[in-house]
DNA sequence: AATGAATGAGTGTTCATTCAT
DNA sequence: AATGAATGAACACTCATTCAT
C-alpha cells in the first residue's frame, strides 16, 4: 500500500497577503488543469502560472494532492450553496428542477475543470471532511425525494445515487461535447430525472 | 503543443505466437490498471507482469498510449458485438433493453477497468479508428431510436448521446459503489432510459 | 515518525555488465564521500562521477540510504575477514594484536571514508543483516577475550564494547589528524588495549 | 570550492533581553537535535521551537552553521571549566580522574546531543576561536601529563591526543549503548587511561 | 526477435536565506 | 527590532523510451 497523502491545507493564512496568495494559487491550478489536463498539472507549472515560487505553494499545501483537494473543495462550494437554496423550494418538482439547474450551471461554467475534478475526486482519499460534504448533498436530495412518491422498489438512497449519476453523466458528457446551451441541457436532464422518478 | 502520439499497434502480428504475446500483454495491462490504478500503470510494470521484456512490449506497441488505446479497443469489442446483436432484435423496446443489458454487463464484469478506460478514452486522441467504433455504436442506437416515437424537440443524435451518457453515468457510479446485482441495476437504468424517452 | 528506508539492494545484477556497473557506482560513491563529505554526497553527483545515469543508480539501489548501506557493507568486508583471520591465531595476545592491526590498517587505508561511514552507520537502521555482521565481530572478540584473564568486574560483553570503542576512537582520531604511520599507531592502540585489559 | 561560512555570532547581545533570546534559541536548537537528529535540524524548526521568527534567528546568527558552532561552544563551556578545575588538583592521578569524570559527566548528561555535536564539530571550519578552546584543553592535559612519567616513545602531544580519543570514543559509545551508570563507566575509562599511561 | 541495462528529462518537495511590512 | 511570507537552488526519485548485446 502507498501511504495516504496529507490533504489538509498546511497553514491557514493569517495575513491578508497570504490569503490572496492562496486564492491566486488555486485559480492558477484551475487554469493549468483546464489548459493542459491532468498530465500537464504539476506544481512547478502551477506556481509559475500563479506568479509565485514553488516554495510558497508548499507553504500552504503540504503536497500536490492537497492542492487538488482544495480545488475540489472550492469548486463544490458554490454548487452546494445553490443546491441547498433549491432544496428549500416548497414544491418538490421545483426543488428538483432547481437542483438540476445548479448542477447544469456548475458544469457548463467550467466544463473541463469540472470533469477533471470529478476524476481526481474519485482517486483521492478525501476523508471525513469531503464525505460530509457529499453526505450533505445526499441529504438534501433525500429530503426532496421524501416529498415525492417514489416508484415501488426504489429506496431514497438508491434513487439519490442514481439521480446523482444521471445528472453528472449527462452534464459531463454535454461538457465534453462542447454544449453551451444550458436551457436545452436543463430540459433533457429533467426528462431523464422526472422520467426516472415516473413524474413525467 | 505536444505531438500527438502514435496509437496504432506497431505490427500486425502475423504469427500466432506474436498474437498470443499481444494478448498476454494486454491482459497484463488490464490487471495492472485494476490493481494499481492509473498511477501504477507503467510500461515496466506491465511488461514484468506479462512476463516479457520492456523491449518486447515496444516491439508490439509504439508507446504507452498505444497500449492504452489497444486496451480500450479490446475492451469495447465484446460490448459492440453484444450491442449489435441486441440492435437486431425486432421490437425496439427489447432492443433497447438488450443494449442496456450489454452496457450493464460490460461494466459489472470489470468495473474498475471500465471506469479507468473511460477516463483514458476521454484523454487520448483516438483518431479515426476509434471514432468509427463510436460512430458504429451511435449508428446502432440511431437505428433503434428511429423505430420509436421520439418526444418532440429531440433529435436522434442528441437522444443517442444522452442515453449513452445516462447509461455510462449510472453503471460507472454503480461500479464505484460496489454494486454487483446486474438485474437490479438493469431495471433502474431502464427506468431512466425509458423515462427519458417517454416510454415508461 | 519517519518511515524506515529500504536499505536492501534492489536487484542482484545477473549480467556481468551490471555487476561492473554496481562496482563502479560504489567506488564513485566512496570517492564523492571522501572528496565532498556528507554534505556533497548526493545521488546525482555519484552517478555523474560513476559515469552512469541516475536511473542506473536507482536500478540497483532503491534509494540513497541503500547506497550508503551497501558502501558500509562493502567497506566492512575486508575488515571482517582480516579480523576473523587474526582471531584464529592461537595466542590470545597475538590475536588481539592482529585484530588491532586489522582495524588500524582499515582506518588508515581510507581514513575519511571510514569516519564518514561510521557516522552514517550510526544513523541508519541497518537491520538484522548488519546486526549479524556486528555480532560476528563481537563474537570474534568475545572468543579471544575468553582466552585471557579479564580483570575482576568486567564482563566479556562490556570489555568487548569498550575495546571496540577505544580502537575506533583512536584510529578515527588518528585518521582525522592525518596520521599515516601504521606501526606507531598500532603500538599506541596496543598500549591502550592491553593496558585496559591489565596485560601490559 | 564552497566559501567558508561565517561562524561568529552576528551581534554581541548588549541587552539582557537579547542575551535571553540567544539562550532560548540555543536550547531550542539542542532539543531539536536531540529529538530529530541532524536530518531534522533546520532553522525553521529551531525558530518555531524557540518561539521566535526565523528572521529573529538570523538577527543573532548569520547562518545555520553559526548556530551549530555556537551550540558547540556553549556545550563545551561547562566541560572546559570542570576540566580546568580538575587540572588544578595537586595529585596528577587525581587530576586525570577528575578530567575523566568531567568528560563522562558531560557525555552522560545529554548523550545524543554530545554525539551529534562531535560529528558537526569535525565538519565545521571552526576557525581560530575554537582551535583556541581545543588548545586550551590540550594544554590542560599537557600540564597534567607533564607531572606523570610518560612511557618511553610517547610525546605529551601524542599522548594527549590519544587520551582524548580514548575518552571520547568510550563515552560516545557508552552513550549510544544507552549506558547511564556514570560510576561504572568512570572506572572503565580510568582502566583504559591509566593502562595506556602505564599507571595501572 | 528478444532481452534488460541504461538513459535523462521531468517532477515533487525541502529548506537556508532574504526582505517587505 | 521583529515578523513570517516569499524565494529558488538543490536534490531524491520515476518512468517512458532506446539500444547494445
Amino acid at each position: 500500500m502507498s501511504k495516504t497523502p496529507d490533504l489538509k491545507p498546511r497553514k491557514s493564512p493569517t495575513q491578508a497577503r497570504a490569503a490572496e496568495t492562496v486564492r491566486i494559487i488555486l485559480e492558477a491550478a484551475a487554469r493549468i488543469l483546464e489548459a493542459r489536463g491532468l498530465a500537464g498539472f504539476n506544481t512547478n507549472a502551477v506556481a509559475e502560472r500563479a506568479g509565485v515560487s514553488v516554495g510558497s505553494l508548499y507553504q500552504y499545501f503540504p503536497g500536490k494532492d492537497a492542492l487538488t483537494a482544495a480545488l475540489i473543495q472550492r469548486d463544490g462550494e458554490v454548487l452546494r450553496e445553490e443546491m441547498a437554496a433549491a432544496a428549500r423550494l416548497p414544491m418538490a418538482r421545483a426543488a428538483l428542477s432547481g437542483m438540476i439547474a445548479a448542477a447544469v450551471g456548475h458544469q457548463l461554467r467550467r466544463p473541463i475543470l469540472a470533469r477533471l475534478l470529478d476524476i481526481e475526486e474519485s482517486r483521492l482519499p478525501l476523508g471525513e471532511q469531503q464525505d460530509e460534504k457529499t453526505k450533505e448533498l445526499q441529504d438534501l436530495l433525500d429530503q426532496v425525494l421524501a416529498r415525492v412518491d417514489l416508484p415501488a422498489g426504489l429506496s431514497a438512497d438508491t434513487a439519490g445515487a442514481d439521480l446523482f449519476a444521471i445528472v453528472r453523466g449527462m452534464v459531463d458528457h454535454a461538457g465534453s461535447r462542447g454544449e453551451v446551451d444550458a436551457t436545452d441541457l436543463q430540459h433533457r436532464v429533467e426528462r431523464a430525472v422526472f422520467g426516472y422518478l415516473g413524474l413525467a
